[in-house]
DNA sequence: TTTTAATATCGTCTTATCGCGATATGTTTA
DNA sequence: TAAACATATCGCGATAAGACGATATTAAAA
């Protein structure tokens, strides 16, 4: 086995996805399966950054990876991880509802960002 | 405005709860209000050590904090932080299961672990 | 008002993380 | 089989995180 235990896992999901690449690289993933040179053009950061992320989600179990000739392919394993990043959204908004009036506003906004909605295909 | 936005909130919350120390903190807060004294004898680190911890889960707003006298009271600010490590569990159950059939095993083992259930008073 | 108790903060050390360029690996194309 | 391509890995510097003991702060108790 890879992991010791559920609660080892746990923080391993929970560290793999406290940065914000790796969230926008979840937000991407969220269209479909792409290759990392789909990837890359649409991220300022290297190619070995970019790399090791994925990787880093992967071996969270985030991410499941095909290698398809010479490219290398990453999707999404479970589409529950965005309820997951949405319950947190909501944990946030909470907190800043009750601080101030804008948490109305920025609701709003986050109710059309690509979280907001169920990820199409995965 | 303390945060500039939900998106950095997130990240935030992300990375409180990345910490094994952290999730326990939570674990053992679950119970209710305590104050630092409680905390400190049902764990193995430092008092500087915990007093940080639930400094940076208290900044990130998933603690509040209550000065009474002499000591400080930290308790859960909202219950949804439970629900939302449930889910991660249940996503790290998913991986588990499809890996070994020990999965079974183990998701019984979460089901009577402390966040298996509604916490008591928050 | 001195002492004690409860917490927070500071300084420091060690280790981990993020970013990059350079290089290695494997695959297709020429 | 050589060149080009796609991706992973290595090595490094810079910064952040985690741990601790020591010190500061504040409140209650003596």
């Amino acid at each position: 086995m890879t992991q010791k235990s559920v609660s080892d896992l746990r923080v391993k999901i929970l560290d793999a996805l406290s940065d914000p690449t790796r969230l926008e690289l979840l937000e991407f993933l969220a269209q479909g399966e792409r290759c990392v040179c789909e990837i890359l053009p649409a991220f300022q950061r290297s190619q070995s950054t970019i790399s090791k992320h994925l990787n880093i989600l992967h071996e969270a179990g985030i991410l499941e990876r095909k290698i398809d000739g010479k490219r290398t392919l990453y999707r999404i394993k479970d589409p529950l991880v965005f309820d997951l990043i949405r319950m947190v959204d909501a944990l946030a908004l909470r907190q800043i509802s009750l601080l101030t009036d804008a948490g109305k506003i920025l609701q709003k906004s986050l109710h059309n960002s690509q979280f907001g909605a169920e990820a199409n295909r995965c």
